[in-house]
RNA sequence: GGGGGGAUACCAGAGCGGUCAAAUGGGGCAGACUGUAAAUCUGUUGGCUAAGCCUUCGGAGGUUCGAAUCCUCCUCCCCCCA
């Protein structure tokens, strides 16, 4: 459970999560409406205002109606990570509180809204030439001699961590590098104070159903013009925030290795793959209370009972 | 009409007498997750009363101590020549 401070007294922030599609947008701007408050999005890939149809922004007309933030705030040639995330989104949700009783966090990106409520442990950010460094050892000597380094600077963190995993070996190496320190060190294991009381709403739905809403969804990116739009951005496949899901498939597609088909069927089965990772996720957080996608009288009707 | 190739688990596809419940890939299912998180990584995938047993490699027979693997016939598919 997050500690609460003082100044949390009366002050909530409504957790809209769940897996992609299954209804996250609707319900918070009805929850938004309801309460008159503002959205802030916790959704890591709707942050670059150029991923528009694959990453599935609200309407137009929905971000007219509720003031939206964190939608198309970042180019996608910024660097973002989490702890800035926390840092500029407790700050907008403060502003919301001053004001307002009910604040609305809504999105499928666990870590981020983890983030948010509980908090991330301070630690350095990457630095950038180190990492490149990293990165370009592991391309030429494999994961080994990296295993082998960490073990040495964080034998606490090699002993509990998948070490097959090449991207948080090195985010440890890093880390240990740069600071002369263990990664595992700056751990805390401690949820920090926020000034409000967090209520997550997960929503849920059958899987073939969910299923058969990625689908329609997909289908419908194609026809608003995921194919072009995903087109511009292909010189710059490489960055971090094209590795997403929707995009990549198409890269394939442009460079011969799919045919279009084939690569719309890839981006349904990665959105189906992605929603139950995210579905994985939220199954071991204890305090969210789940509803049924469908029931969303009911949920404001149980939201009001815990505004006391 | 003649000649040749093939049918393997959800799909594709290897295996070509024992070490085969059957490689590998895809898909499915499950899981991990502290500044790349829509990323990255892991496990599992015939059934069961589960260190053992049972039913599987198009169908039916046969050879053999032993067959997905060899033989015979049947069914279906593909290719080449007419």
């Amino acid at each position: 459970m997050p500690a609460i401070s003082p100044a949390a007294q009366g002050k909530y922030l409504l957790v809209v999560l769940g897996p992609t599609a299954v209804g996250k947008t609707a319900l918070a701007i009805k929850l938004a409406h309801y309460f008159g408050t503002e959205i802030v999005s916790a959704d890591s890939r709707q942050f670059f205002k150029e991923l528009k149809i694959g990453t599935a922004i609200p309407l137009a007309t929905e971000l007219e109606m509720v003031a939206h933030h964190f939608i198309g705030n970042l180019t996608i040639q910024d660097s973002y990570n989490v702890s800035r995330f926390e840092t500029e989104a407790l700050a907008v949700i403060d502003r919301i509180l001053s004001k307002k009783n009910v604040a609305i966090l809504v999105g499928g990106s666990g870590l981020y809204i983890n983030a948010v409520c509980q908090g991330i442990d301070e630690m350095p950010d990457a630095d950038a030439p180190l990492r490149a460094q990293l990165n370009a050892d592991f391309e030429q000597f494999g994961i080994e001699p990296l295993r082998e380094k960490l073990k040495l600077l964080d034998p606490l963190y090699y002993s509990k961590t998948d070490m097959a995993n090449h991207k948080r070996i090195i985010r440890a190496l890093e880390v240990c590098l740069a600071t002369g320190r263990p990664y595992s060190s700056f751990m805390t294991h401690q949820a920090k104070a926020r000034n409000f009381i967090p209520i997550k709403i997960g929503i849920k739905r059958e899987r073939e159903e969910l299923n058969a809403r990625i689908n329609r969804r997909v289908d419908l990116m194609i026809e608003q013009g995921l194919v072009a739009e995903a087109h511009q951005f292909l010189p710059l496949r490489h960055l971090n925030s094209l590795q997403t899901v929707g995009y990549r498939e198409l890269f394939s597609y442009f460079d011969g290795k799919y045919t279009l088909d084939e690569a719309i069927d890839k981006i349904k089965v990665n959105s189906r793959r992605y929603a139950k990772k995210q579905m994985t996720w939220f199954a071991r957080e204890k305090e969210i209370n789940w509803f049924d996608a469908a029931e969303t009288n009911k949920i404001i009707d149980w939201v009001k009972t815990q505004l006391l």
